[in-house]
DNA sequence: CGCTAGATGAGACTGAATCGCAACTAGACG
DNA sequence: CGTCTAGTTGCGATTCAGTCTCATCTAGCG
């Protein structure tokens, strides 16, 4: 069961160390199931056989942000979070603000938006940042049973 | 040249009290060109004939964010700033990353994707932050004479 | 003018994030 | 296998935004 992480094979592919504390840190975060907090990588990696000091928990995340194998999201509250997701693709994340679960939606159909915004404002936009926040179907179902109790 | 303050005359409809410090933070937000911290607050106060203590700063600038005169950005360098903007309007900003300058758009279709991505995903999308980056009319007009130079 | 709820100032305090540097080690090379 | 070295790490000190407490002050209203 050398089931390779696939935090840990791109970081390979980057031609970075595969050192105990990266590992460590990659697994705390795929056992995460939505959004998560340098802290929450922190105390995971404390859980463990061997902790991380807590600079190496930033390092490492700067390094997977730098990767596009974890994005930073700013949660409505003001904290900073992040989200692990797929690279090389431009998306956005739909976060949960119950559970936090997360999950990736493409531009469906941006473009043409970002094409009026231009147009209309003369900014040459080359950036952008879409940040969704709503209740996941589990979540729902769960607020739609309790409030029927 | 009573030229009242827009930002004053809304704290008052608002029944709050226009207290030296506050008009010292709303001149100070109203002189600043674009996109500000808080600490550009503070330092602007400092320049003023009565300085504003730190914490009266962040007091009246979450005020101003819950009377809907100033909203939060969180520009991709990580930083925390701060916009002027229009009450009352769900309404989303434009920053140019090179001067700071920004300018409210509309939705302007966003609603239909919204509405792909909540059935898509089963999510219920009930916020969004929509954050846009890229460098205004000026500074473009500045950087394509600077490389034609 | 005097009263009082609301606001402020000063500075201690918190906790996230960064830094500097000596010690460590992954991985290359022979 | 040993050796070597640049890349990493741990630790503790440090910084710095933002919060808190509480005594003092004041805007606005009679
Ligand atoms: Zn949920
Ligand atoms: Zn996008
Ligand atoms: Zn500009
Ligand atoms: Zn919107």
């Amino acid at each position: 069961m050398q089931q390779p992480n696939p935090v840990l094979s791109a970081l390979g592919d980057a031609g970075k160390r595969l050192t105990i504390a990266r590992r460590a840190v990659a697994e705390a975060i795929t056992e995460q199931a939505g959004h998560f907090t340098a802290e929450d990588v922190l105390a995971a990696s404390r859980l463990r056989r061997r902790a991380v000091a807590r600079a190496t928990v930033f390092r490492s995340l700067d390094l997977l942000v730098d990767l596009g194998l974890v994005e930073r999201v700013d949660l409505p509250s003001g904290d900073h979070a992040y989200v692990a997701c797929e690279p090389d693709a431009h998306h956005h994340h739909v976060v949960c603000s119950a559970c936090g679960r997360s999950v990736e939606v493409g531009e469906l159909g941006l473009r043409p938006i970002l094409e009026r915004i231009e147009s209309s404002t003369g900014f040459a936009i080359d950036s952008h940042r879409l940040e969704l926040f709503g209740l996941c179907p589990e979540c729902r179902a769960t607020a739609a049973s309790k409030r029927s109790a």
